[in-house]
RNA sequence: GGCCCGUUGGUCAAGCGGUUAAGACACCGCCCUUUCACGGCGGAAACAUGGGUUCGAUUCCCGUACGGGUCACCA
């Protein structure tokens, strides 16, 4: 068989060769040991939480080690396409503050960034294949295929198309010029030389040492439609845009034998892999894939929801790398991007997800930002979200700030918001739009609770420090029956109408509508006097 | 079914031949506390299983079970 012509008469159009390709994308300027990785999804139109795994990790590589981290879209089959999927992607990863450094927005000197755009790159290469006797075209129908699938099933052996189930790989040059000529459509398919027999020893960075059984199957290179598979492309995009880390999900480790070989075809240099396990879910008793209908599954859930970006980046980090909390309790107002990423600190089994461990992180990631910080993102997320309540919340600005003021800092931070959408329920009452007076101190009749209201009305200075204010509380619960010191209320309940809580509830209910608030006293100082006063006034008259 | 990967408390996990088998979330109790949110202390809770190898296995090897992945002109 005569290569050379097979090749032209497959691929008259190509006329470049490798080494055009080699020369236009030369190995990368970087220092030394910097990583290049990349995110290589296919545009589906859902942006998959899974997908951050795999993100992170390669972010993380490439931008610690002083690399490059790039997106390239996996378009190769235009039946699955969603239109602008593309940009929507670029604009959730945004989102969380994901940055790549070369994308279809943001060319850089390896693309297109996008494979459909490639195609005569790959077709290139295809052509050098056919000519090394590597590659050739298969005329099999999608009839054929299944046929032969249902045989070998039968037969019970390994379906595929290989040795003796193979009927295109020694046509002729003239059959195949016949068929062409007759507009048949065909594949291009890789002559594997593999066998079963032989295991080849393999390292992935996450996995470690794995056996795995060498490829042998003649699988497609090219479609019929010209395009390449995941598989060719994989290898002729991954090698020219000079990828040194691929970091993928691990349902690509069957398909590496196939990989390792097209490399070695190609006379490409293999990139290192990292294999990464599926996020799952619980279900029953079994773990399932996160998959597409999952409350979570999808990143624009984490959006909408009101988690801050920061949550989720963190929550993720805690599933990537296991020492990850240990340092953010020893340097809990670093920046998340100095924390030290090591591959080894990566599990190979596959984790559970867990919200509850999310909203937990999220708490903590809250407590630390400032006032100011939590402003600017919650009116962000209500904006969008809850336009009523970001009316509500920048009407002005700093009184909104003020109430997210309560209890930040220090070393024992409140941690009342998990996701922005608790804002409204935990300082709503702040607002006149969402004030109610929907709880009320059970067990007191109006005869026990408004005395002390309205007493504790006249003396109420809004100078008072806590400690002050709250002996005024004590005093005026004394006055009516009511002990101020608990512990002796405890041991002696009869002795006494109730208690300071009780009175501090009183008021509370008065102020706040609820039973439960952050301190009253801060409280009362941000409402102002005449709205607090008011409030209490208000309060008598709905008992 | 073939091939591959995985398996430490409910969850995430440390461990890498000799440990009282960390820690975090969740749960339970106590303390602090004007409520809540914090914070502190304590508790319950695990090496899937059977064989080896070894003076000694959670750790190494083999089998089994269970879970996952994959066997497309999808990625």
């Amino acid at each position: 068989m005569d290569y050379n012509a097979l090749a032209e008469l497959l691929f008259p159009d190509v006329t470049k060769t490798p080494d055009y390709y080699e020369n236009l994308y030369p190995q990368r300027e970087l220092p030394e040991g910097a990583k290049v990785t990349r995110f290589a999804p296919s545009p589906t139109g859902f942006v998959h939480f899974g997908g951050l795994f795999p993100v992170l990790v390669g972010e993380r590589l490439a931008h610690q080690s002083g690399g490059v981290f790039y997106l390239r879209i996996e378009d190769t089959d235009s039946k699955r396409e969603v239109e602008g999927a593309e940009y929507d992607l670029i604009k959730v990863f945004e989102n969380f503050g994901v940055n790549f450094d070369e994308s279809i927005v943001k060319e850089g000197k390896y693309g297109p960034y996008r494979q459909s755009e490639r195609r005569e790159i790959y077709r290139t290469y295809a052509k050098e294949l056919v000519k090394n006797g590597k590659a050739y075209p298969c005329f099999c129908t999608e009839e054929d295929m299944q046929a032969l699938r249902e045989r070998q099933e039968a037969e019970k052996v390994t379906p595929g198309y290989y040795g003796e189930y193979v009927r295109c790989r020694e046509l002729s040059l003239d059959e195949i010029k016949e068929k062409i000529n007759a507009g048949m459509p065909y594949v291009l398919r890789f002559r594997s030389e593999g066998s079963p027999d032989n295991k080849i020893k393999f390292t992935d960075l996450v996995k470690g040492a794995i056996e795995v059984t060498e490829n042998h199957i003649d699988h497609v290179l090219l479609k019929s439609d010209g395009m390449p598979t995941y598989h060719m492309a994989h290898a002729v995009d991954d090698h020219l845009m000079r990828t040194t880390h691929v970091v993928r999900g691990e349902e690509w480790l069957s398909s590496l034998p196939y990989h390792i070989q097209l490399f070695a075809a190609l006379g490409f240099k293999l990139p290192k892999y990292l294999h990464i396990s599926q996020l799952m879910r619980k279900e029953g008793e079994a773990k399932k894939k996160l998959s597409k209908r999952d409350k979570g599954a999808g990143m624009s859930y984490y959006i909408s929801e009101g988690y801050p970006a920061e949550s989720v980046l963190e929550y993720v980090m805690t599933l990537l790398n296991s020492n990850f909390e240990d340092w953010r309790r020893a340097n809990p107002d670093a920046n998340l991007n100095d924390f030290p990423f090591s591959i080894k600190k990566m599990s190979a089994s596959g984790s559970l997800f867990d919200l509850v461990k999310l909203g937990d992180v999220s708490k903590n990631v809250i407590s630390r930002m400032t006032a100011d910080n939590v402003y600017e993102k919650l009116s962000a997320w209500a904006k969008e979200f809850d336009e009523e309540f970001y009316g509500v919340i920048s009407k002005d600005p700093d009184y909104t700030k003020r109430i997210l003021q309560i209890g930040r800092g220090g070393n024992k931070p409140r941690k009342d918001l998990e996701t922005w959408k608790d804002a409204k329920g935990y300082m709503g009452f702040f607002f006149p739009e969402y004030f109610r007076f929907d709880e009320k101190p059970e067990g007191f009749s109006k005869e026990d609770i408004v005395p002390i209201l309205e007493e504790f009305s006249e003396q109420y200075d809004t100078n008072d420090e806590q400690n002050v204010w709250f002996d005024k509380v004590k005093a005026v619960g004394e006055k009516h029956g009511f002990c101020s010191n608990i512990k002796e209320y405890k041991a002696n309940p009869d002795a006494y109408k109730g208690s300071v809580a009780d009175v501090s509830a009183f008021i509370r209910a008065a102020v706040t509508g609820k039973l439960n608030s952050p301190d009253l006293c801060i409280v009362m100082k941000i409402l102002g006097r005449d709205e607090s006063l008011n409030r209490i006034k208000k309060f008598k008259e709905t008992l």
